[in-house]
DNA sequence: AAGATTTGGTTCATTATAATCACCAGTGGT
DNA sequence: ACCACTGGTGATTATAATGAACCAAATCTT
C-alpha cells in the first residue's frame, strides 16, 4: 500500500490523453500526496526519461523514455498493431467504436480505439485506464483470469462510476460467473452514463486473459438484433487475435464461443 | 544516486530488443542490487502495469502500461511517427542505416530506425539506450543543450565502448565546441567498432537540441563524397523535423546550416 | 495597478521505510 | 544423487522518505 516506487509510479495514471500535461501543484491535489514528495518523485522520473518537463514551461508530460520501451515491447511481442487491425474491422463493420485493452497492472490499458463513423457514436478518451468492475472490458477479463487478480482487485473499494455502478464484490463475482457461461460481458452504463459496452476476453499461451476487445455503442440505440450481431463479431475476432498473438483459449470458453463461430 | 525510485526505474534501462525477458538473477546481477531488492522492485512495478511476468515462466517482460504510455504521447505529441517518415527518406536515398533519438533523462532513447537494404550495413538493435558521450547523436544533441544537462553528463564516469572513444570529460567539451560550430556530429568507431556515425540535431520551441538524426555506415565505407552527401541530407530532414514538430533552430544553427541547404 | 491567491520549488527535523543477509524450495544438468 | 543454478522469503539494521512551514515568482481579482 504505501512503497514509493508504486506511489510513484502511480502518479502516471494521471497522463491521459484528455490531460498529456500536468503541473506539480494539480498533480499532488489530484493524488493526495504531498507537494514535496511529488517534486522529488517527478524528478526522479524526468531523469529515467519517463517524464520531461516542457522547457521553459512548469508542466510535466510523458518523456520520451516511454516511447522506447513501447517499442521495445511492441518489436518483441507485437501486439498492439495485432489488435489495431481488427478493430479498424469491426468498427467499419458495426458502424460502432471499437476498442481494445490489455490487462496493465489491476486495471486495464486501453491500446487502441476505432471509432465508428457515425455522427452520434461513443468517443472514449485514449490512454485512459478502464477499471475492472464496472467495465465490460474489465469483467471479460477477470472472468477468465487467476483468483489471485480478482481477489486483488475487489478487495479494494470500488468506486462508483454511475448511479448503476454496482461496488458490491459478492453480486460482481456471481456476475462473472455468468459471464465465464456466456463467453462474454456487458456493461450497461455502469461505467459511463448513456454507454452500453459489449467485451469478449482475449487469452495468452496458457489460457489466460490477457485483455479484451469491446464495443461501445450509446446505450439507447442498443437492440436485441445489434447486440447478438456485436457479439458474434466480438467472438470472431476475439478467436482470430488470441490464435494470431500465439495464445489458446481455455476449454471453458471454446464450448460457449462455438455457438457463435460460423465454422 | 540511491533514491529507492531512481534504483528500480533504472531497471527498465536492462530491458532491449536484444533482451526483452530478463529474469530475477540476471537482472539483480546485472544491475548489482540485491535479489530481494530487485525482487520487491520487480513486484511493484508489474503492479503498476509497466511490467508483466510471462505467465507460467519466472521472467520479466515489458507491460501492457508502456504501450498505453506512449499512446497517450504520441496522440498528444506525435513526434515518433513523424520521425519515421524522415528516416525512410533519408535510408532510402543514402543506401544507409538512418536512425532518431530522443532525449531521455541522461541519455537518448532510439525511437525510430530504417535500415539500409545493402547487404553490407549497419545493424541497430532497436530500443537501446545511447551513451551521450561517445554516439554521434549525443554529441549533437549535448552541443546544443543547456549547460546543465551537459554537466550532469560529464559529471559521471564516462565508460570506454571501444578502443577509440574519448573518456576525458575536457577533451569531449572542445569537441561540443567544434560540433557547435560545423552543426553536425561525428563519431568515428567510439561508439562502436566499425561503425561510423554522423549526426544533426532536431530542436523544440525553445529552440533547445531534444534529439538527433543520425545516418551509420560501416567504417570502412566512409569516402568525403559519401559524408558530404549525407551531412547535407541530414540537415534537410532536420530541419524540416525541427519545423513540423513546433520547434525552432537557435540562431547559431541557422548560420552553420545555411551552407548546406539548398536553398 | 495593488492586493490576494496560487504556482513551482526548497528546507530540515521526524518518522517510516527499504536494504541486507542468510536461508528455503524447486529445477535442470551430469 | 548430486551440484549449481533459479525464484522467492523474513527478520534485523540502517537508510531513505515524509510533510509542515516557508519562499519567490507568476497569475488572477478587484
Amino acid at each position: 500500500m504505501s512503497t514509493t516506487v508504486a506511489k510513484a509510479l502511480s502518479l502516471l495514471d494521471y497522463f491521459s490523453e484528455a490531460e498529456p500535461e500536468i503541473g506539480l501543484s494539480e498533480l499532488a491535489r489530484r493524488s493526495g500526496v504531498d507537494k514535496a514528495t511529488v517534486h522529488r518523485m517527478l524528478g526522479v522520473m524526468c531523469d529515467a526519461g519517463l517524464l520531461e518537463k516542457r522547457g521553459d514551461a512548469r508542466q510535466y508530460r510523458l518523456g520520451a523514455g516511454v516511447l522506447r520501451l513501447a517499442r521495445v515491447r511492441e518489436t518483441a511481442f507485437p501486439v498492439s498493431s495485432l489488435f489495431q487491425q481488427s478493430l479498424a474491422d469491426l468498427s467499419a463493420r458495426l458502424g460502432e467504436t471499437a476498442h481494445a485493452s490489455l490487462v496493465s497492472g489491476r486495471a486495464l490499458a486501453t491500446i487502441g480505439i476505432s471509432e465508428s463513423n457515425r455522427g452520434s457514436r461513443v468517443s472514449l478518451v485514449a490512454g485512459e485506464l478502464l477499471l475492472m468492475h464496472c467495465t465490460a472490458s474489465g469483467l471479460a477479463v477477470l472472468a477468465f483470469s487467476r483468483a489471485e487478480l480478482v481477489d486483488r482487485v475487489l478487495s479494494e473499494p470500488l468506486v462508483a462510476r454511475t448511479s448503476r455502478t454496482i461496488t458490491n464484490p459478492s453480486i460482481i463475482r456471481a456476475r462473472l460467473e455468468e459471464v465465464r457461461l456466456t463467453g462474454f460481458a456487458e456493461a450497461d452504463q455502469t461505467a459511463e452514463d448513456d454507454v452500453y459496452g459489449i467485451a469478449v476476453p482475449v487469452f495468452d499461451s496458457d489460457a489466460e486473459a490477457t485483455g479484451a476487445i469491446a464495443i461501445a455503442t450509446p446505450a439507447h440505440r442498443m437492440t436485441n438484433d445489434l447486440r447478438s450481431e456485436i457479439i458474434a463479431a466480438l467472438f470472431v475476432e476475439a478467436e482470430k487475435l488470441t490464435v494470431n498473438s500465439g495464445g489458446r483459449m481455455p476449454a471453458a470458453f471454446l464450448s460457449v464461443a462455438a455457438r457463435f463461430s460460423p465454422t
